[in-house]
DNA sequence: ACCCAGGGTCATA
DNA sequence: TATGACCATGGG
């Protein structure tokens, strides 16, 4: 099972190629989606995100000092607006205390500052990750309800599963590097979101091909060396 | 008229 | 600690 992890990249990889993940255009834009896209399709994200850029906003400086009820109004489109509001706040108060440059102040661990993130009431485990791995470049496993789906049905995990174990999972059996691991989860979301229903794989599942398959040779793994 | 989306928090038992 | 309610818009 575990070699279905390391083969399932390459078959993605394959089918797919790099999908330049996160899009965005500067490392707070990247936290902002991270927050709005909580439940929320990704389309209606960029309505946000595109009203919050025309209006100046994307900007935790911005966002600290806008009234409420003003940034209620950008992120309308995204869903859940009212809450998202306040997690953006909360969000931004973090960015300005612990980023400088863009980049996380020195001398704290990965993990150390997974905690921080955790922290910030509406940052959770998945959010903190994202936050981690597509602004800072961590090597952090980020685990969604895609990647539990896709796992239950072609890794042999339980659908149930903490994340904290399937983000192990996934991590010990693969090369310890921030950019696969950008690659794997945008090709585990694009594998999602074009190949499957939420109780179907549908027909031209690469990873449904790979069950047959009985020797695979990983060749593109070493890119990520 | 449904179902779903790149989650997270809080109240309750 | 483990469910359930709640948050809300837009596309299929």
């Amino acid at each position: 099972m575990n070699k279905r992890i390391a083969i399932g990249f390459d078959i993605l990889f394959t089918r797919f190629g790099k999908q330049h993940w996160w899009p965005g255009d500067s490392p707070w834009e990247v936290c902002t989606g991270a927050v709005l896209t909580q439940n929320t399709s990704w389309s209606n994200v960029e309505k946000a995100i595109a009203l919050m850029k025309s209006a100046g906003a994307l900007d935790p400086r911005v966002v600290v000092e806008l009234p409420g009820s003003e940034l209620e109004a950008l992120i309308r489109p995204s869903g859940f607006f009212r809450i998202k509001t306040l997690r953006l706040k909360n969000m931004a108060v973090w960015w300005l205390a612990n980023v400088r440059d863009s980049k996380l102040s020195a001398g704290r661990s990965t993990a150390e500052w997974r905690q921080r993130l955790l922290e910030v009431n509406g940052i959770g485990p998945e959010t903190a990750d994202s936050i981690l791995l597509y602004c800072f470049k961590q090597p952090v496993f980020v685990i969604d309800a895609y990647t539990r789906r896709i796992a239950a049905r072609h890794f042999g995990t339980a659908p149930e599963i903490a994340y904290h174990e399937l983000q192990k999972l996934f991590m010990e059996n693969l090369p310890v590097s921030a950019e696969l691991f950008n690659e794997y989860h945008a090709l585990l979301v694009r594998n999602a979101k074009e190949c499957c229903r939420k109780n179907i794989c549908l027909e031209d599942c690469p990873l449904r091909a790979y069950l047959l398959i009985k020797s695979f040779k990983p060749d593109k793994l070493n890119r990520f060396d």
